[in-house]
DNA sequence: ACTTACACCTGCCAGC
DNA sequence: TGCTGGCAGGTGTAAG
């Protein structure tokens, strides 16, 4: 569900309000959110008691809590998450009514002595949480995600170059989290109308220049929709607070189906692809020749 | 190394 | 009313 400007959203939303906080207590609820973490829900939770939150990062779609390094240690370790398709990170005054989905809660202490939940809410539980050793700048377990468009040290000149190595679909590539990371369905059929590019396009058959310009769109869409707190069709995609955002108002493809292209006026047409949809539109983004 | 298909979950909605 | 099938913002894995 949530793609970069969203988890942007969550991160911000942790950073103001967890930052120096020490987790107190650790409640595994249901033990498919921690699957991937070997140490088993107990462990988990053991690993997390009584550290402190130094920071809230991102790279993609992942965000992770880094945490004090303990003594002994020199680098601290890290609560790595990633909400899937419906997962929430959400905050809450102590016993407040339990989430139908509520999965991992985490009582916290405040700097200023208040106690303080966070929740790890997910209704399919395609998301999940790993406690990082050492991982506090930057987690081994998300080593093969590359950088996404929003890093200052995302390299544009390299993007390009795998890219036009690549004979998937230009789609495919904007979805390869190897390549580009942060990038979903929703924002790289956006970014794709904005460039007037299909999605069905090589990479080895597009320009350099044309592959820049994607990247420029890719991160203009981004950049608006994290300045209204994200895409929001539901109650599922919320911030720490429990709000939606409002980029669903101003999509031009994502979604629109039968409605008229804002360019040219033709009616906006749905694709299943990768055992989802693609949207585009049929007059401003013409599909590649052969194939 | 790249490409593709599929599994993993729950809930909602349309159609019968 | 209740069943079935299709669909949903994603990723890891395995096979070709």
């Amino acid at each position: 569900m949530p793609e970069l400007p969203e988890v942007e959203v969550v991160r911000a939303g942790l950073e103001r309000h967890v930052v120096g906080s020490r987790i107190e207590a650790v409640e595994v609820l249901h033990p498919r959110p921690v699957r991937r973490d070997h140490r088993g829900s107990t462990g988990f939770a053991a690993a997390l008691a009584g550290q402190r939150i130094d920071a809230v990062r991102r790279r993609g779609k992942y965000f992770w809590l880094a945490l004090a390094p303990t003594s002994g240690q020199d680098r601290g370790d890290a609560l790595l998450g990633h909400l899937g398709m419906s997962g929430q990170m959400l905050l809450h005054e102590p016993g407040a009514l339990d989430e139908r989905h509520l999965r991992v809660r985490f009582t916290l202490r405040t700097p200023a002595g208040q106690a303080l939940e966070m929740r790890f809410v997910d209704q399919r539980m395609f998301g999940g949480l790993v406690v990082s050793a050492g991982g506090a700048d930057l987690p081994v377990e998300i080593a093969h995600i590359a950088r996404d468009p929003v890093d200052p040290q995302f390299d544009d000149d390299e993007f390009v170059r795998r890219a036009r190595r690549r004979t998937s679909a230009v789609k495919r590539l904007l979805l390869d989290q190897g390549l580009v990371s942060g990038v979903g369905n929703i924002y790289a059929d956006e970014a794709l109308w904005r460039a007037r590019l299909h999605g069905e396009r090589p990479g080895d058959r597009l320009s350099g220049p044309v592959l820049r310009g994607l990247l420029g769109h890719v991160r203009d869409v981004m950049g608006e929709a994290l300045a209204q707190g994200g895409t929001s069709f539901d109650a599922l995609y919320v911030n720490v607070n429990g709000e939606s955002g409002y980029f669903d108002r101003s999509l031009d493809a994502y979604g629109q189906e039968g409605r008229p292209c804002r360019r040219c006026g033709t009616p906006i047409r749905r694709v299943a692809f990768m055992n989802r949809s693609s949207f585009f539109c049929p007059r401003c983004q013409r599909p590649p020749r052969s194939r």
